[in-house]
DNA sequence: AGCTCTCCGGGCAAATCGCCCGATTTTGCC
DNA sequence: GGCAAAATCGGGCGATTTGCCCGGAGAGCT
């Protein structure tokens, strides 16, 4: 590794997909990958250990979500510099990526150079995001109906998208470190700010906005009683 | 009218529905629409009065649902013949459907001699049922993984279904004439069947089989607060 | 400095939940 | 018809959660 090599650290739960981003960004000649994470708390500790100059982060991480990481992250070392790198081809994520501090964010779909380029770009710390995501992002200001995701702090999104995924206040509360009775207190301002008034209509938002994908979410099948 | 027509009444919401299908059924010369009604209360109040030999109902009404109208009537005429027309592709609506008491179940999709020829048989009190349905069912019964909706009774399927759409307990106690307590409870037994623990999942795992499409539900947008 | 917004959580009555139970009716089946 | 099983309905009751209020600490802006 060359003294003026870029150093990127890779955070996502796929041993396999690292392996793929590694390759792809070592092949490159200027950037080596410093550090690679499979969870929150490593991603933390590695970051501080390798104070990478770009960390790439998956959003759809288990447990605590990549925001989360990246807010602890960025709490740590504000002057942090992370990339965004996620499935969800989504303009509300990406939104809420960036008011949590995220530089960059790129969707899994782009070309591959998409992801070297942005790297490059986050690097010098300058924003990066994937065309179909600034156009999405651009509509939905533009928009007529403008997502009601956007009057949701970074905090409450978060919040918003684990309750989403069917994860109980305590349960939250427990992987956030926070007190159940303030989830419930977030839970409360989120159903107001979204207008929704239980948490069936919450699921059914939350759908529909394509935060969570019904199909995805962990099934564990057969279990029913009978 | 012929006195030898079979006597047909439409329950459907919708009026220009049920104008086509009226249309469609007088064409065939020896059926006759002897009644229309778009509400639970009129479909119970005219078949009363107008005994027909088949009564066509759509399963997503309002308020009561199809499956409660259904069980109304067969209730009062345990002889009623009832065939479900409904947009629902779903075998598991056609499984619940049969078990409160329907004798045909033809969706929505299907060619309009379809609905004639399943009025004839149900008219001779003999099931009838569209043949993509009868492929989902057989399916559902001899494929690896059975929908956990079997296990359900009419009457859970029913509560399941309302739950799905937002309804609160109290709500639907109103609707079916039940207390609230025993909404609950039935609340409690769905869980458990279906093997879910949070409203969330339920809405989700709703949602993946298709019993309620979030798109679909009551939206009221720009009700959000800030 | 001043001010707004976010983040966090206590308080507290009221509502709901989780899970038990028993009482009728229906249903299925022989 | 007759009997067992299942379905429908709801009471009870303690434990938990909700709904909505409040206040305080810190960030960020101007």
């Amino acid at each position: 590794m060359n003294r003026t090599d870029i150093t990127v650290m890779l955070v996502d739960d796929h041993a396999v997909v690292r392996e793929g981003y590694r390759r792809l960004i070592e092949k490159q000649g200027d950037m080596a990958v410093v550090a690679e994470a499979a969870t929150g708390a490593e991603a933390y500790d590695h970051y501080k250990r390798h104070r990478p100059q770009v960390t790439v982060v998956d959003l759809s991480m288990p447990g605590k979500g990549g925001i989360e990481i990246l807010r602890h992250i960025r709490k740590w070392d504000e002057r942090a510099r992370v990339l965004v790198f996620t499935m969800h081809q989504n303009a509300a994520f990406a939104a809420q990526a960036f008011k949590a501090g995220a530089l960059g964010f790129v969707t899994k779909s782009s070309e591959p150079s998409l992801l070297i380029s942005a790297i490059r770009e986050v690097s010098h710390g300058r924003r990066a995001l994937s065309p179909d995501i600034s156009l999405a992002l651009a509509l939905m200001h533009i928009g007529d109906q403008e997502s009601p995701l956007e009057n949701l702090t970074a905090r409450e999104f978060e919040i918003f998208r684990m309750l989403a995924e069917a994860r109980s206040a305590t349960e939250i509360a427990q992987i956030l470190n926070l007190s159940a009775k303030t989830v419930s207190n977030y839970r409360f301002i989120i159903r107001a700010k979204l207008g929704v008034d239980s948490d069936i209509e919450l699921a059914h938002l939350a759908t529909r906005l394509k935060v969570v994908d019904p199909d995805q979410l962990a099934v564990t099948p057969g279990e029913a009683k009978d």
